[in-house]
DNA sequence: ACCTATTCATAATC
DNA sequence: TGATTATGAATAGGT
């Protein structure tokens, strides 16, 4: 039905197969819809595009529909399903199994049953594990003495820039004042009696670790 | 389509019912059909008549359409039993997840991301479990050493047992043959020429450990 | 998305 | 049921 007869066989034209399949998916379901109403049929279609999308009608819950289907064929849609679970529990089980024994044996537990090889394996794997564990240690040791550096530095760089601050500050209220306090010659070095001071918060931070 | 229209509602009679229903019911499986072909869509139509008779077709098992459907609307088609299992195999694959980090962490992989805090914890337990191990090392060596010494002890029984028995059939054929060769007064110690000497095999052996 | 020639599905009838 | 056929519906191809 349409301009010309078409072969039923997969359409090579991927626009022309996107449009059919729009066209008769929507004819379709609109079908469905009809024999459900006309013939009191219980309906469900369900569609999948290659692209994923989905496309449904149920005259009634899909649940009902697949329970009748259960109780009619008494093919137990589910069993085969149910298999691949269990047996895929048991396979994550079981390695959940050894990856325990191995994390036990590694925290020293449950070793009785251990030959002397197998001890000494175990005891390898904890070595390169403390090697691992304490380089990537001593980096962040590196790494935090580094910027306690650093910021030692800048403190130190405020501390300077303030006290010049305060002194100039200190300067500028002596003019104001007149010659109330005997400016003493050129020594910037000068400390204000209540002049706050930056100090480091905890200044040896680099020695706690 | 057909000698008149009809209006989409209910058909009152009831065999024209019948009739309808399973020539639309036809028609509906086979476009369901040829839209799979066509347009590499995956179908099911499930079709229940009042008389509770079904029709179906499925492009793909109705299972892999019902999973797929699942997946895409997260509405749940399973019975309880199906849902245990998916339930828990999330739950062991997620246990399963946390031991293969902590497994990696213990063995010094994929530390990068965890803070000083955390490399403390896993240089403890490695601490510990090094701790545990070499004890139940120590505790092989020392029932080693005692193996070995009681062996030893039991090898020297034997060879003095073996020497003792040597010395006696000597004097059994000396006997035999008569005064053949002079019988050297009581010393039991006499070395026989060929005499075979019980010896550990690795008399060393608590040494290799 | 719309149009239309054509094929297809099917309602009515036997 | 099954076959026939007139008719409305669906749709392929084109715009």
């Amino acid at each position: 039905m349409g301009r010309g007869k078409i072969e039923i066989k997969r359409i090579e034209n991927s626009s022309n197969r996107q449009v059919t399949y729009s066209k008769r998916r929507n004819g379709i379901l609109k079908k469905a819809k009809e024999i459900s109403i006309l013939c009191e049929a219980r309906v469900s279609v369900i569609i999948f595009a290659t692209s994923g999308k989905m496309h449904e009608f149920s005259s009634t819950p899909l649940v009902d529909i697949l329970d009748q289907y259960h109780k009619l064929t008494g093919r137990r849609l589910w069993d085969a399903k149910h298999e691949n679970l269990d047996n895929e529990i048991n396979r994550v089980k079981k390695d959940n199994d050894n990856m325990q024994i191995e994390l036990r044996h590694l925290k020293g537990e449950d070793i009785s049953s251990l030959n002397y090889r197998e001890l000494m394996l175990i005891e390898d794997a904890l070595e390169n594990g403390l090697t691992s564990i304490r380089d990537k240690q001593n980096e962040y040791m590196r790494m935090m003495r580094k910027k306690t550096q650093i910021m030692e530095e800048e403190q130190d760089q405020l501390n300077c820039q303030l006290r010049q601050l305060e002194i100039a500050s200190m300067n500028r209220n002596m003019g104001e004042i007149g010659e109330v306090f005997e400016q003493r010659g050129e020594n910037h070095d000068y400390q204000m009696p209540f002049a706050f001071r930056v100090q480091p918060m905890q200044p040896n931070l680099q020695e706690r670790f």
